[in-house]
RNA sequence: GCCGGGGUGGCUCAGUGGUACAGCGCCAGACUUGAGAUCUGGUUCCCUUGGUGGAUCGGGAGUUCGAAUCUCUCCCCCGGCGCCA
C-alpha cells in the first residue's frame, strides 16, 4: 500500500499517477473525505476512552478505600455507550477506508511511458540474432527499433509438434485427468527441465544470492499484502476447507518470510533466489496460447527476489534486468527488454521491464521474464522496516524473474530445433548430460 | 487427530481483575585521551505528535466501571500418543 501521511500532504503525486495510469483518480478524494472523518471519530475516541481509563483509577481508589463507586461506574457506562456507538461508525468507515487505500497504486516512476496496451511498451534494447522467416521481418525490425540482427529461415517448428514427435510430453492424458493446461513432461525434456533449475540455481548462488525453495502454500492473509486485487482474482487458486492459497510465484511467500519483522540496516540487502512450483487459474486467457506448455496452469520458476534500503532499488533493479539478460546471452536466445508502459504496470509497480524472447514459430517476442520495482509499496503492507534512530524505515522490494522452466523450454525448442533434432543450448550440457534431442537413442 | 505445556517490546522472562516487572541487546547523550565500566534518555503502532492522549500482552469475540489475567473461538510453538513419505 501506499504511504497515506504522504497521500495527504500531497495528493496531487497521487492523481497524477493515476491519471498515467488512466484509472479512476477521483477515489483519492473520496480517500481524503473518509480519511478525515476517521481521523475526526478516531480523536473523539481517544479523548472519550481517556475519561474512561481516568474515571477507572479513581473507582480503583475507591475501591481500595472503601468508599462507594456507583455514581462513578454510572459516568463511565454513559461515557462506554456514547463509545460504542462512535466506534461501530468507525469500524464501516475504517473498512471503507482501507478498501479504498488499497485500490491506489504506486507513484509510477518517471521514465515509464504513458500509454495503454503492450504494443506500445518501448523498446529499450535487444540481443542476439534471431531466426526469422520472411513474413516476420517486418515484425521482427518494428519490435526493436530496425536494430535486430537476424537471419531468414525458411521453416520454423511449434514446441507442440516437436515435443510429441520427441515422445516428451503427454497433453491429451493430461487433460483427460486435469483438464485443458495441464501436461505429463517426459523423458529427456524432463531432464532439460531440471537442468535449467540446476543451472538457475548455480547462477544465482554465485551472484551473492541465498537459494531457497519457499512453502507452496500461504494463507490468504499473506496473498492479500503480498500482492494486489486483480492478482488475488485472476490467478489464485484458494484451497478448499482451509484458510490456504497456492502460491503463483515464489515471489509471494519470499515475500512475506521478513513480514512484521524490523530489521538491522547492516543486514540489508537481502538477495533470495526462489525455486517455487508456480499454480495461476489463468482466468482471463481463455483462448490465448491454449496449445503446448506456453501458458499452463502449473509451472516451475526461478526468481530473484530483493530487499533493500531505499537509496539503492533503482540500482537493484538493473542488476537485477542484467541477471536475466545475461542467462538469456549464455542460451543465445535473442531478446529484447521493453519498459513496460503506465496502462499494462501492475498496481504495485512503479516501474517494471519485460524481457521478452524471439519465439520464430510464433513470429514474434514473447514475455520470458519481468523485473519489477515495488519501491515500499509491499514491504509497507508487509510490514518489513529497517531499524533506524529517527524512526524505522520501510525497505524497498524487487523481484524478477531469472528463469521460467517450462517457457524456457518452449523458448529453447522453438529457437534451437532444426531437422527434427532439439539442440541443447552449450552451458546447460554439463547439466543435462547430453546435448541433443532426437528420435533415436533416447534414455 | 487426541492429551498435556506454552505464546508478554529486538531477545530472555515476571505478572491469577485495578497505571505492563526486570534483565540482556541495540541507539543517542554525559563522563573518558580512547575503549570499558558507570549514569541518563530512547528502542511497536495510531491521532491536528508533544499529550499526566489513545491502542497494543498470538488473532477475533464476550463478561466487567476496568481484562495480559475470567469465558468462548481460531491460529501457532514445544512435549507425548497415533498415523506416515
Amino acid at each position: 500500500m501506499i504511504d497515506i501521511r504522504l497521500l495527504r500532504e500531497n495528493p496531487q503525486v497521487f492523481y497524477e499517477s493515476m491519471k498515467k495510469r488512466f484509472q479512476d483518480y477521483t477515489i483519492i478524494d473520496r480517500f481524503l473525505e473518509i480519511d478525515s472523518r476517521w481521523r475526526e471519530n478516531t480523536r473523539e475516541i481517544n479523548t472519550l476512552r481517556s475519561q474512561r481509563n481516568s474515571i477507572s483509577l479513581q473507582i480503583s481508589a475507591r475501591v481500595k478505600s472503601g468508599e462507594d463507586t456507583a455514581n462513578l461506574k454510572d459516568e463511565v457506562r454513559s461515557i462506554n455507550s456514547k463509545l460504542d456507538e462512535i466506534e461501530k461508525d468507525n469500524v464501516s468507515i475504517e473498512e471503507e477506508r482501507v478498501k479504498i487505500v488499497n485500490r491506489i497504486p504506486n507513484i509510477l516512476e518517471n521514465t515509464v511511458p504513458v500509454n495503454k496496451g503492450d504494443e506500445n511498451n518501448a523498446f529499450v534494447r535487444g540481443n542476439g540474432i534471431a531466426r526469422v522467416r520472411k513474413e516476420d521481418i517486418e515484425e521482427y525490425l518494428k519490435s526493436t527499433n530496425g536494430t535486430g540482427k537476424y537471419v531468414e529461415v525458411k521453416e520454423t517448428f511449434s514446441h507442440v509438434d516437436t515435443m510429441e514427435k520427441l515422445n516428451l510430453i503427454d497433453l491429451e492424458r493430461a487433460t483427460k485427468i486435469s483438464g485443458a493446461r495441464f501436461y505429463f513432461t517426459k523423458n529427456r525434456l524432463l531432464k532439460l527441465e531440471l537442468a535449467l533449475i540446476n543451472y538457475g540455481v548455480d547462477f544465482l548462488s554465485e551472484r551473492g544470492f541465498s537459494v531457497i525453495e519457499p512453502p507452496p502454500m500461504i494463507s490468504s492473509e499473506v496473498v492479500w499484502k503480498a500482492t494486489d486485487q486483480a492478482t488475488f482474482d485472476d490467478a489464485i487458486y484458494k484451497i478448499e476447507g482451509e484458510n490456504l492459497c497456492l502460491i503463483s510465484t515464489s515471489e509471494h511467500p519470499i515475500a512475506a518470510m521478513l513480514m512484521n519483522e524490523i530489521l538491522e540496516k547492516n543486514e540489508l540487502p537481502i538477495k533470495v533466489g526462489g525455486f517455487s512450483p508456480c499454480y495461476r487459474k489463468e482466468a482471463g486467457a481463455h483462448g490465448k496460447d491454449t496449445k503446448g506448455i506456453f501458458r499452463v496452469h502449473y509451472f516451475k520458476k526461478i526468481e530473484q527476489f530483493i530487499f533493500c534500503k531505499p537509496e539503492d532499488s533503482w540500482d537493484f533493479m538493473d542488476e537485477l534486468t542484467e541477471n536475466t539478460e545475461k542467462i538469456l546471452q549464455s542460451f543465445e536466445i535473442p531478446y529484447r527488454v521493453v519498459n513496460v508502459c503506465s496502462g499494462e504496470l501492475g498496481n504495485l509497480a512503479a516501474k517494471k521491464y519485460d524481457i521478452e524472447g524471439w519465439f520464430p514459430n510464433q513470429g514474434k517476442f514473447r514475455e520470458l521474464a519481468s523485473i519489477s520495482n515495488d519501491l515500499d509499496y509491499q514491504a509497507r503492507s508487509l510490514n518489513i522496516r529497517y531499524r533506524n534512530p529517527d524512526g524505522n524505515i520501510t525497505i524497498h522490494t524487487l523481484n524478477g524473474t531469472a528463469i521460467p522452466t517450462e517457457r524456457m523450454m518452449v523458448a529453447i525448442m522453438e529457437n534451437f530445433t532444426e531437422n527434427g533434432v532439439i539442440h541443447i543450448p552449450k552451458v546447460l550440457i554439463p547439466y543435462t548430460g547430453f546435448d541433443t534431442i532426437q528420435v533415436q537413442g533416447e534414455d
